[in-house]
DNA sequence: TAGATTGTTAATCGATTAACAATC
DNA sequence: TAGATTGTTAATCGATTAACAATC
């Protein structure tokens, strides 16, 4: 399945939530066409490549297209994930919503400074990042979030691939090496800033 | 541009400052290419929309290659910006060096809850969100942040709008409506973890 | 000089749109 | 029934790779 298709299922899925919310129940290619600025046939192609069946008249079923979705990103399979890095940034991931809505269960956080050792979150104490591969491995945590400085990222994600993490969701503004089967998402916050810099220049124009 | 070149340019500038670090002085279309998994030919067709000139045998000049990469995105040209919602979220972002490296200059911070109202970070007190409209005029604020749940993600980008916002850098997990002219980028969180997740599982088989 | 790497054009590949018969 | 919308195939478009002469 091409990324390109991925990141659109993501953002029907955002979409549908919000028709669901305003009381509709179905939905038309043409109406899911119009807000992405696609054409109404790549909305079908992708549908079709989900497995979902429409309506001629009525178009799909917004529940069952939510339901199809979250199947084919996996989501509905809830993985164990640790947090690296209890900084503002970590802080503010560990009390959200955002591991349940990713598919993901927060299992652990972990930090280096003492200062924040032991804080509790939801029922998570901040641990001390020497117990990480004891954890990780009693646990069965299969993924990890990266939100440390630059400089500790590449060290950091060392210790998850000896500890047998499976995926890794970085935020910290370094590229960092792994072995090929496992996977590195980035999630680069200043890229987003600089797509709006560069798109707030082209449209002045 | 498409904005799959953007995207690479700015995959480019994190991995070139990382060379630089590392203390090499140029670097090849090949070394790029590897890294993203792309040919070599089209990271050249990339420079060279860039304006940038290498030199057979020893690639292109890095210090030069991030200079164009950072004018073509319009980062070195600062503009204000504005964040509306001091949660988690935005207190994690408000103190962070992103609006620098995205081209940005935080100048003020709005929330609705009075708990909030009046805290400093970084010499900025955080405002009442019913003097957004008078400020965003009065210090000619172009573009805002939106880290607001998403049931007010809408009512205050219509506010945004009205007072002349030209870009939105939106965190709510909603698509928020805006006129032709008004540049939304969204920032959706767990749409990363998602694709994360989709990634892990294709893997495993 | 020799050879690695650029700049550029042509060939390939994949993704998107257009079109339309089928159907609820 | 009539007509809007689906599912699907063919046509188009754009992006990526391959190839190679030019050159430092």
């Amino acid at each position: 399945m091409p990324k390109a298709v991925i990141l659109r299922f993501e953002s029907y899925l955002t979409y549908l939530g919000q028709l669901k919310h305003e009381g509709k129940k179905t939905a038309t290619s043409e109406e899911l066409a119009r807000l992405f600025g696609i054409s109404s046939s790549r909305v079908r192609q992708d549908l079709v490549a989900l497995g979902a069946v429409g309506k001629p008249r009525s178009g799909y079923d917004i529940a069952e297209l939510e339901k199809a979705i979250i199947a084919a990103l996996d989501v509905d399979n809830v993985k164990k994930i640790a947090l690296v890095g209890f900084g503002n940034l970590g802080r503010a991931l560990a009390g959200s919503e955002v591991w349940r809505q990713g598919g993901f269960e927060l299992r652990a956080i972990f930090d280096k400074d003492p200062a924040v050792i032991g804080t509790e979150v939801h029922g998570l104490k901040v641990r001390n990042i020497t117990e990480l591969f004891g954890v990780i491995k009693s646990e069965k945590i299969e993924a990890a979030c990266i939100t440390v400085p630059a400089s500790a990222a590449q060290s950091v994600a060392d210790l998850l691939v000896t500890a047998g993490i499976r995926g890794v969701w970085n935020f910290s503004p370094f590229e960092i090496a792994v072995p090929p089967d496992v996977i590195v998402e980035n999630m680069r916050l200043e890229q987003g800033l600089m797509t709006l810099s560069f798109r707030m220049r082209t449209i002045k124009k």
